[in-house]
DNA sequence: CTGAAAGCGCTAACAT
DNA sequence: ATGTTAGCGCTTTCAG
């Protein structure tokens, strides 16, 4: 527990001189940078991030608020943020609101505002009006990722494409009879990947001259289990059964995969199945989808922060290219029966 | 943007008197304790946290270190001690290892010693001796979750006990040939749990009187496609096919539900499994499991740290009891075949 | 029960 | 390039 003061009698400097050595800002000869260095290792000298920060102003920490934690996309978010941030010299403050509005309300009302982040990552998070404007009103920078918030800067797929890449593939191998299992209503609140996703897999029905069947879309739940039940009912129609589906999330694909194998449904002989997300398991399901890169997102969003929050432009450029996707095909998908 | 002063002034009391009513430490009357909440109420006063804890030498902010965040066990963990945290006013931040050694150092090294932490909650983690020390020596306390740390208070399951009980239920139903899939050596570096399971198995199996047969151990590495291979092999098998499987991991027993399925056996009819866990999919799969509740892990040791970081006894008490487990017995075992 | 005042450990002008 | 110094916004003795 060396103190500045410390560090700065043995190396034979002031404590500004200290300072301004460990953190490389302002001007220090390299002979002083080296001794100072030297000191404060002796003495395993770690600056207070609260002195720090009340002095300068700025935490060095990022608050990450996320609906669930237990979830593929999220928790690669994360794992892509945090590490970004560590690299930084940053610190993420995790913020879970899965407890429900309780919690919401005051993280934003009480946890966010008490300086102890410089700038926020909202991550699959539909913010109020107010939400946004109290963190702005503070001067923290606002991102957003996965989930579009209006006025704030946000890192998000093309959602209408990513579907209608994946429905293309189905029509290129000559497939028409395609079902959609896509989110239901409930979870346009927060993000609207669902209807746009939609719109993508009918915008390429449509431009392939194939009609768009109501009877052939099923809402779930983005699960596993809800994708299974989806699947069960489109497969287990008696007439006009769909050869191939396409899911909005792979945890719906998988799922769908096992309804078929339960129905004695081959797949992808006699149905095919494209998901979207690349998912851990989807190699080993042999699953063909449309992959997005939720690390990356999150080492993205870091980046973006770092170029509003750090003057110094030691951060490599980063482009505001929109997000990447990629079709992945696997072993689940195939020309159509007959 | 308010600050302390400006409540106090419109308050029509000192700056200490704020403080003292906002924190609840310290006597203030009834009275005063309202007008003060009714200044900050209007002018939207949060403390900063950085002067209160530069001042105070408390940060209300506890650091969590796991080797994974994409993995429902520790993301069960933190959203549990996450959400325990919150009620009691406190910020987690987080911190992944997953990048690899470098980061490991530079977290213990830098990250939890600058002094924006106030306790270490460690998930699964083996800790060195260096790095326990380091953060004793700060006077941080430490404590462990599944995964026993030497000389550190740890909230670890009785794994021995959890097989065991795993494996006696196979028993009673009448089976012998009970193979094990359990972690491989590479895994008892940071847990210690592959290797006590196993004992809970060899110890139920001797304990009936069974003969543990070598060939019965597959190793794997606690995931689902691992749990499949390891499956593939011990049901394959030409002679003396085991009729019951118990998995170190839910993930891994769901790989085997799905690899007897494959080899065309039925589950339970030709092939009981059991795992443990009580993964989120293993209702899906009917699995039956001894469940773990690593969420209330979360919540306990949060509940011990506030023990040890608030003096107050405002927090329920919460004895030091071994951490729960419970069989749940659903489709996936039956008596052995004959 | 409340107020005055001395820091908490660092950073950032400003001066040199 | 380095030192001096005045805070950052609170909490906490210590008086009263």
């Amino acid at each position: 527990m060396a103190g500045i003061e410390e560090v700065a009698r043995r190396a034979g400097v002031s404590t500004a001189t200290v300072s301004r050595a460990l953190s490389g800002r302002g001007y220090v000869s390299e002979a002083t940078r080296l001794k100072v260095a030297q000191a404060a290792g002796d003495l395993d000298y770690v600056v207070s991030s609260n002195a720090s920060s009340l002095a300068s102003g700025r935490t060095r920490n990022v608050g990450v608020v996320v609906p669930f934690l237990n979830h593929w996309f999220f928790a690669s978010v994360i794992e892509g943020a945090e590490s970004a941030l560590l690299r930084q010299g940053y610190d993420l403050t995790l913020y879970n609101l899965t407890g429900g509005g309780d919690e919401r309300k005051s993280v934003f009302d009480h946890f966010l505002l008490r300086q102890r982040v410089d700038a926020v990552i909202a991550v699959g998070l539909e913010l109020t009006e107010a939400e946004v404007s109290s963190l702005h009103a503070m001067g923290k920078p606002l991102i957003g990722v996965g989930g579009a918030i209006s006025g704030v800067f946000s890192l998000t797929m093309d959602d209408v494409a990513v579907a209608r890449l994946a429905t293309e593939h189905l029509l290129g191998l000559g497939h028409t009879r395609i079902a959609h299992i896509g989110g239901g209503k409930e979870f346009d609140l927060d993000f609207h990947l669902p209807s746009n996703r939609r719109i993508g897999y009918e915008r390429a029905m449509q431009d392939a001259g194939v009609r768009v069947d109501e009877a052939l879309f099923r809402p779930a739940d983005f699960t596993l289990p809800g994708g299974y039940e989806a699947a069960k009912q489109l497969l287990g129609s008696p007439h006009n059964r769909p050869t191939a589906i396409v899911a909005s999330s792979d945890e719906m694909a998988i799922g769908s995969i096992l309804a078929a194998r339960d129905l004695g449904l081959h797949v992808p002989a006699d149905v095919s199945i494209v998901g979207i997300d690349d998912h851990q398991l989807s190699t080993f399901f042999g699953l063909t989808t449309v992959a997005q890169f939720p690390r990356r997102q999150g080492e993205q969003a870091v980046e973006a922060l770092m170029k509003l929050l750090e003057p110094t432009p030691d951060v490599p450029e980063s482009a505001d290219v929109p997000l990447p996707y990629e079709l992945i095909v696997r072993s689940s998908t195939a020309r159509p029966p007959q």
